[in-house]
RNA sequence: CGGGGCGUAGCGUAGCCUGGUAUCGCGCCUGCUUUGGGAGCAGGAGGUCACCGGUUCAAAUCCGGUCGCCCCGACCA
């Protein structure tokens, strides 16, 4: 890079962007561990207010938390056959402890089924103690072999739920509203529409009868697994003997579901909002929502302009208007920068409302309001500044999501494709592809050797075609699903 | 694990082919002048050239090995 303030451009190289955003907004670091990484107070600050939203979801949803133990018996992921097999591969496990070797390995959990219905079982005996709701936040491990920064760590912290219900039908319930809380949520809070759905046979979690995601599409085109949900049947529960007497006295097994999304959520913030200037957070997950600026020349303006700068923070702080919770206002007083420089370092950090204030302004008792997503500067009376920044606020929200979807929309397909057409989208442009499935497992493996795109999901209802496409996009059989396909990361 | 690239100051780099005092930019420190879109000038600090071994009077440079990182594939939140 010959001028190292700018970014490698989207256009240019896309994960080499992606990088750069995430490095040089201080989100996160490489580690001294291969595939590990630093979340840096920037990056955790978002994850901590999607923890937070998603925390009062699942409360007012009836969940609870709890915490289980990071070390799994290496047996316990052996009880459960499919689950196994999509797993051990790629588990870290303990062999050592104190000095000595262990009568039995311990897995580091790369996720925490096995042991939650294991202690689920200890606590049910009457259907009277079900259901069980709970949820758990939580590092897993996962040895991958090829990493990137969010997207796929060694180690990452996510939230778990886990829940055992009576029947099918309201496991089945549980695992769907959830999906549909997620959905809210990423729409909701990080602008981010999802395509929600069921996966496919090949595609579904290990142990699972089910499982439900919802997909995003990034800025390169690619799809973003975002969150899933699992029912996971009475697979679980009969490996550990998750058992309850029935109302008419009989022992029957719960059923239970699974649900999870992680900090590859910030990753999929940074793919989804980011520009050629760097980090956009929209402004509900935004640690800072807005930076205050002043601008000044002599030592004179100096003293006049932040003490209107300190008064306008202050009142902006304390605004009852946003209780309980505050807005998160940052004043830059920083000395020894021109205020251009700070505008290139807060539009790269992604704060989502900028306000310049100098001298000019304060002689008509005003100041200019700049908007991080468009950009657009506006001015506002230092009287009633709080409800222009509030109103831009709201609209910068509202309007990250709308330019989100308008972008997917453009980038997706529908209406009758040839193979021809389809490989040659999956070559180029990529996107979103809905077309036919026969259902044969094979036609969906060899659309992933041709083009390397995969059924992201069966799309719900809300998002199918108006008109069901007839034939299967590979082998021209007759279609028995509608399918999302594309290339994921 | 296969293919490719790369390890030189906090970051990014030149030098390596053809061995001989460590290059430049950003950042950092001090001072002065600056501050409405990435400040200027002057001075200054900062390096076991990834590691181990070999060749040589002499190695960042040549040879052998080791480790690590990034990118592209096969696997995945």
């Amino acid at each position: 890079m010959s001028d190292d303030k700018k970014l490698t451009t989207r256009a240019e190289d896309f994960s080499a962007w992606y990088n750069e955003v995430v490095l040089r907004a201080e989100l996160a670091d490489y580690s001294p561990v291969r595939g590990c990484m630093v979340i840096r107070p920037s990056g955790y600050g978002i994850w901590e207010r999607m923890q937070r939203a998603l925390d009062d979801m699942f409360k007012a949803t009836g969940h609870q938390n709890a915490y289980f133990p990071l070390f799994i018996p290496e047996s316990f992921l052996h009880k459960e056959a499919e689950h196994v097999q999509g797993f051990a591969p790629e588990t870290a496990v303990v062999t050592h402890g104190g000095g000595k070797e262990l009568d039995e390995p311990l897995v580091v959990r790369p996720t925490s089924e096995t042991i939650i219905y294991s202690m689920f079982a200890k606590w049910v005996q009457s259907y009277r103690d079900l259901p069980i709701l709970i949820n758990q936040w939580a590092n897993v491990v996962r040895w991958e072999m090829r990493t990137r920064l969010f997207l796929r760590t060694l180690e990452f912290l996510w939230q778990e739920g886990h829940t055992a219900h009576v029947t099918h039908d309201e496991a089945e319930e549980e695992a769907r509203k959830i999906l549909g809380l997620y959905s809210d949520f990423m729409e909701g809070w990080m602008a981010m529409p999802v395509i929600t759905g069921q996966k496919t046979e090949s595609e579904k979690f290990a142990g699972a009868l089910r499982t439900y995601a919802c997909e995003a599409m990034m800025q390169d085109n690619r799809a973003l697994q975002a969150g899933t949900s699992h029912n996971l049947g009475q697979n679980f529960a009969k490996a550990f003997n998750l058992t309850f007497q029935a109302e008419n006295g009989e022992i029957a097994h719960a059923w239970n579901t699974s649900w999870g999304v992680s900090t590859r959520l910030v990753g999929a913030l940074v793919m989804t909002h980011g520009d050629d200037n760097g980090l956009r957070i929209p402004p509900l997950l935004a640690p800072t929502e807005l930076v205050i600026v002043p601008i000044w020349k002599s030592d004179d303006e100096r003293g006049r302009v932040l003490e209107t700068a300190r008064r306008v923070y202050d009142s902006l702080r304390d605004w009852e208007r946003r209780e309980p919770n505050r807005l998160r206002v940052h004043l830059d007083d920083r000395e020894s920068m021109k205020p251009g420089a700070k505008y290139y370092e807060w539009e790269l950090r992604g704060v989502p409302l900028r306000m310049e204030l100098g001298p000019r302004d304060i002689d008509k008792n005003q100041c200019v309001l700049v908007r991080r997503d468009t950009r657009a500067k506006a001015t506002a009376s230092l009287d009633s500044v709080g409800e222009d920044v509030e109103t831009l606020l709201e609209a910068i929200q509202d309007d990250m999501v709308a330019a989100a979807l308008d972008r997917r929309e453009k980038n997706s397909h529908r209406g009758p494709i040839t193979y021809d057409r389809f490989r040659q989208l999956m070559d180029g442009e990529g996107g979103f592809v809905y077309a036919g499935w026969c259902g044969d497992p094979a036609c969906e493996t060899t659309v992933k050797e041709d083009t390397k795109a995969t059924i992201r999901v069966m799309p719900d209802e809300e998002f199918r075609s108006a008109e069901p496409p007839r034939t299967c996009v590979r082998c021209g059989r007759p279609s028995t699903t509608e399918a999302l396909w594309a290339k994921a990361y």
